[in-house]
RNA sequence: GGCUAGGUGGCAGAGUGGUCAUGCAGCGGCCUGCAAAGCCGUGGACGCCGGUUCGAUUCCGACCCUAGCCUCCA
């Protein structure tokens, strides 16, 4: 039984499928305008976990994520390069999938952009207005009339009232109320649009998802996701317009996950303290150690970024991929006591950093073997961690080459293989003074060498 | 001001009404020419004040502090 923490009820509750043994899963995917920081990424890899989990415990996933491509920000950007929006869309989606691969993410099994959905948000709009939950203003956009959706402010656990108390939109005299917000915006001149009942224009972010989403998994789904920062307005706004526009459910289940910290500060474009992801990973050993990083703490908690978090990552990581080295590759799949931990963590709102620390106590259990010199257990044990890590999108490389794996020294296997052999014959020699040496010479450029019983060494790039 | 999360050992981070998180770092031992890696062992924690309880870090209440949302944001 797999149990979800829902952002509607504030609980844990059973994952059932509407459709026998089939997820259907949506998440709010990214405003391609920028390369996406290190907090984009956090979403991406919780929810390519989440279908990841799911699909290992044999349910049938659907995972649809979408790229918004018409958006303020990247008319603003395509405009300031002076090029096309849609080559600037263009550029930022290639380089997104390029990312995500590094990052083990698995492609959505939809991916739909906005500006081809224009049709069902246009079809959506018509029947809100059709409904009685949308108006045409004053200045020719198109409102959603929030006051007229009965269960505005349930996900976000806010009333009318206290938004209207609190609220700090500015006031637009075409709004009938403050909080309504735009459908459809009338065309400017200059920017994209496309034409409409109500006129030229272009669709307000919110339907995007709300007509993507429809069409793509239908009114009533499993799983809705995004980050903490959209739950309002952006989801409660889903809420209403495909509530309002189906009269159907929409989504049984909404999972949020927490923000990606700085200095205890959310990390945001707004803000300015962002890293990119890009960045980051070339400053890594290997993308796999920001995905643990991502991952070590549970999906729903705030987690800071540092370099120090990262270097402990890398570490408890290369504790696993350690305890891989030299054993034969078994593809068996076994069926041990770590994986019904494993199984029964995840089970329960998708605890990564209790999954993490079962495969930290199987490495500690495979490194005693080894100790033991029970070499066939250890194997198989290391099959079990290697398949359980896979899960998580982590031990996907084979050890050695994790170890071999590194920052750029300036020196190429085969110059480091060089010096391992001049210190071989050094320490043949018993000349250890030469031997040490060459050690402190390779650990200077990176490259940490390691005696192993039978006159074997080993080498690898910290 | 309203609403929502959270405050755990040197760092990070789970979890629980009464024996274990886990990783990094530390300490002792084994192994090693010395290391590294590994193994074995080990110290150290639950913001503050009350309450419930045989017993609370865990439940309840007040307080302090932090972050987030109320405006675009994963």
């Amino acid at each position: 039984m797999i149990r979800i923490h829902n952002s509607l009820t504030g609980e844990k509750q059973e994952l059932r499928p509407l459709q026998s043994g089939h997820v259907r899963m949506y998440s709010c995917g990214i405003t391609v305008y920028d390369y996406f920081h290190v907090g984009n990424a956090r979403m991406l890899v919780v929810f390519d976990m989440v279908s990841r989990y799911l699909r290992y415990r044999r349910l049938r996933v659907t995972y649809v994520r979408n790229i918004t491509d018409v958006d303020d920000k990247i008319i603003r950007r395509a405009a300031e390069e002076g090029i096309d929006w849609r080559a600037l869309a263009e550029r930022y989606t290639t380089a997104m999938h390029e990312d995500l691969a590094l990052l083990g993410c698995m492609p959505p099994d939809k991916e739909p952009r906005a500006s081809q959905y224009i049709t069902e948000m246009l079809a959506m709009i018509g029947q809100l207005i059709e409904r009685g939950y949308a108006y045409v203003a004053s200045n020719g956009d198109v409102m959603y009339a929030v006051h007229k959706f009965e269960g505005y402010g349930r996900l976000s656990g806010k009333r009318l009232e206290d938004l209207r108390a609190g609220a700090r939109v500015e006031v637009d005299v075409a709004k009938r109320d403050p909080l309504d917000f735009v459908l459809w915006k009338s065309a400017k001149p200059g920017e994209p649009s496309w034409p409409s009942p109500w006129g030229a224009g272009r669709p307000g972010w919110h339907i995007e998802c709300s007509a993507m989403s429809t069409h793509e998994l239908g009114p009533h789904f499993d799983i809705h996701g995004g980050g903490l920062d959209l739950k309002f307005p952006h989801h409660e706004n889903e809420i209403a317009q495909t509530c309002g526009a189906t009269g159907d459910k929409f989504a049984e289940i909404w999972m949020h996950n927490g923000f990606l910290n700085i200095d205890s500060e959310k990390m945001s474009k707004s803000l300015g303290n962002f890293f990119t992801t890009r960045e980051v990973l070339k400053q890594l050993k290997h993308p796999e150690v920001l995905r643990y990083f991502l991952l070590s703490s549970h999906y729903r908690g705030p987690i800071n970024y540092s370099r120090e978090q990262l270097a402990q990552a890398e570490a408890a990581l290369g504790r696993l991929y350690n305890s891989l080295r030299d054993l034969p590759v078994v593809t068996a799949v076994t069926h041990s006591a770590a994986t019904a931990a494993f199984e029964a963590v995840m089970d329960d709102d998708f605890n990564t950093p209790e999954a993490l620390a079962v495969l930290q106590g199987l490495a500690r259990a495979i490194n005693s073997a080894r100790d033991a010199h029970e070499l066939d257990r250890a194997a198989v044990l290391a099959g079990e961690l290697q398949s359980l890590g896979a899960v998580l999108g982590i031990l996907t490389l084979g050890p050695a080459d994790w170890f071999r794996a590194g920052y750029a020294t300036g020196l190429d296997a085969a110059a480091i293989d060089a010096r391992i052999a001049a210190r071989l014959a050094a320490r043949q020699a018993k000349d250890w003074a030469t031997s040490d040496r060459i050690r402190d010479e390779l650990a200077a450029q990176g490259v940490v060498v390691e005696d192993k019983p039978g006159g074997k060494t080993v080498w690898r790039r910290t």
